[in-house]
DNA sequence: AGCGCATATACGTGTCAAGGAATATTTAGA
DNA sequence: TCTAAATATTCCTTGACACGTATATGCGCT
């Protein structure tokens, strides 16, 4: 339990990140809305707590719980990398905004290579579509 | 295993899909790249195929994996929903220091009508930063 | 047909995390 | 100090999944 990806692997963690993203709640408002065990909402929202996604504040005698952005970016970042990759397919599909990021230096033909000039000298070379079962 | 996050959870099949970006690659190509064993390639393979992640295409005896959009887009628009959030609190504390707390742009009281006027004639009420342990 | 390469699948095993029940801790108020 | 409310933590069980070894399947070559 270490990355952010395991983190926002779990259902109802996700569940909780989004319903903080009204407004910060406490441990009984999220355990009502969401239908489930105060200890189960306690236990996420510590592994939460500990991997930035959230903190808490002291109110009373319960605990608000908010947002934090940190592990947010720390996803996207890694989403960038395909980001690109991505957006040149959807372009054919729609093409619809990626017009903010301006990578000027984006090479044009990234997915031609000499890989495929691989030579096992193959007769019949056909490519066929997989995807079997 | 069927949402799109807990198969991005597992650290090889991120190592996978990063080192598609470059290019298609062979079963026994990445097997290589990432020492890890032949089958626990094909299983990862499986499992992002499965998921829309990858599609292989047959070439000869070898399978060349290679990316597909689809479910990039859908962590994308999942983390959509914090994007707004993020964004507006980044440059305002990315900095971490302890504000004092007043709600400037809060003034959505929308389901907690009451929640905040608690009063419970708390005598010491100053919100402490949680974060134990 | 038979061999060899590349990939896929089956099986058994160990680890780890999520869930529930019970209990501990904290805080406010009488 | 005692009680009640809100939350945290501990213990235990169960199930999922990642891994390795072994084996199966597919494909091209001679």
């Amino acid at each position: 339990m270490e990355s952010v990806f395991e983190i926002i692997a779990e259902p109802n963690r996700r569940a909780i990140l989004s319903l903080l993203i009204s407004s910060e709640q406490s441990v009984g408002e999220i355990e009502r809305q969401l239908r489930m065990t105060q200890p189960a909402v306690s236990k996420h929202l510590r592994v939460l707590r500990e991997a930035g996604f959230v903190e808490s504040i002291v109110d009373a005698q319960r605990r608000l719980y908010r947002l934090k952005p940190g592990p947010f970016q720390e996803v996207d970042a890694w989403l960038a990398q395909f980001r690109r990759f991505w957006s040149a397919h959807v372009d054919a599909l729609e093409r619809h905004l990626d017009r903010m990021e301006h990578h000027p230096s984006t090479p044009r033909n990234s997915t031609s290579s000499k890989r495929n000039t691989k030579k096992t000298t193959r007769p019949n070379r056909e490519r066929d579509k997989g995807e079997a079962k």
